[in-house]
DNA sequence: GCTGGAATATTGTTGAAACAACACTCTTGT
DNA sequence: ACAAGAGTGTTGTTTCAACAATATTCCAGC
């Protein structure tokens, strides 16, 4: 004699299903706030990663797939991600010397100028989004986060 | 005298930073492994959570809108993704007759048929993404992922 | 040195996401 | 009854993501 409304349906079927949904859920609410901030300068989430990594690296200049392969989120479609980025003149591009296949990218002064003034508005959102976590809380969940995610990063990865 | 190869870069700004670039990386990764299982079956995994949350109302309709409200993530395209189901005559709609405003939206036997196809993949399918977690684990990292969601839900939101 | 194949990046094409504009329906107040 | 406005979905358009196919360049083996 079980009525819906009073108990509930179990929501997931298993804690591992709880943590996916949850996760994919969590990202979907926080990077709504972090577009939001990245589209009034008219970039996206993932070329703001990729001009910092460019800026990591700077002064020295990256290959274009290793730029892809190290980006947060996989992008099979770097070339036009950098497009969007050297188009705004975020960043620079040549064909290498050493060989012809590879192209060379570095950021540009633009690209280092917009990093710096993304830095207040970011440590903002960053507050936003997590601020509300103790230290204690937000070790906790990036030491999990970590350990959720070795099996399925690549052995060179820095993410694990 | 720091090289930077031998002493790396700090790779994150805070630990709130670094909480938010983890939960975009693995539900990148994660997401992954699910889209092999939908694609496979001609689904996307958005359109598998709308199918679910049919059932779960089964035998009783939804509202279009209540539908979009209450998906895993953000859909401000919530009708093409309904007409791609009811293409695949997984559900059905039909206009309330009480408010010819509101499309009733109901899953079909196909559509339970498949989500009874799709239950033992998608049990294996979170084992390889989270099965090598301990049950304590789980339970930490959706206590933590279920406190970082709540200043980001709405009030009559069920993820908190 | 030539050829087959791997590495690197770009382009083309198709399908999906985002956002705004629109159409239709209902409710409320007068 | 009627008009104004809110509620509910749909359509149109533009941009973006994914995947395959295609150059171009380099290297390895003969």
């Amino acid at each position: 004699m079980a009525i819906r409304k009073s108990s509930p349906v179990k929501r997931f079927d298993s804690p591992k299903q709880e943590a996916y949904l949850r996760i994919w859920r969590l990202h979907d609410r926080l990077s709504m706030l972090e577009d939001e901030v990245f589209k009034s300068n008219g970039i996206t989430g993932q070329q703001y990663n990729a001009l910092r990594l460019l800026r990591a690296h700077h002064p020295e200049l990256m290959q274009t797939l290793q730029i892809a392969k190290r980006l947060v989120s996989h992008a099979p479609d770097i070339t036009r991600l950098l497009d969007g980025l050297e188009k705004k003149e975020l960043i620079c591009r040549a064909r290498s010397q050493l060989s012809r296949r590879v192209v060379e990218v570095g950021i540009s002064p633009a690209g280092l100028e917009l990093l710096e003034a993304l830095a207040k508005p970011l440590r903002d959102l960053h507050h936003r989004q997590l601020g509300h976590l103790s230290e204690g809380q937000l070790d906790s969940l990036n030491e999990l986060l970590r350990q959720a995610g070795i099996p399925h990063e690549p052995p060179e990865s820095n993410w694990s």
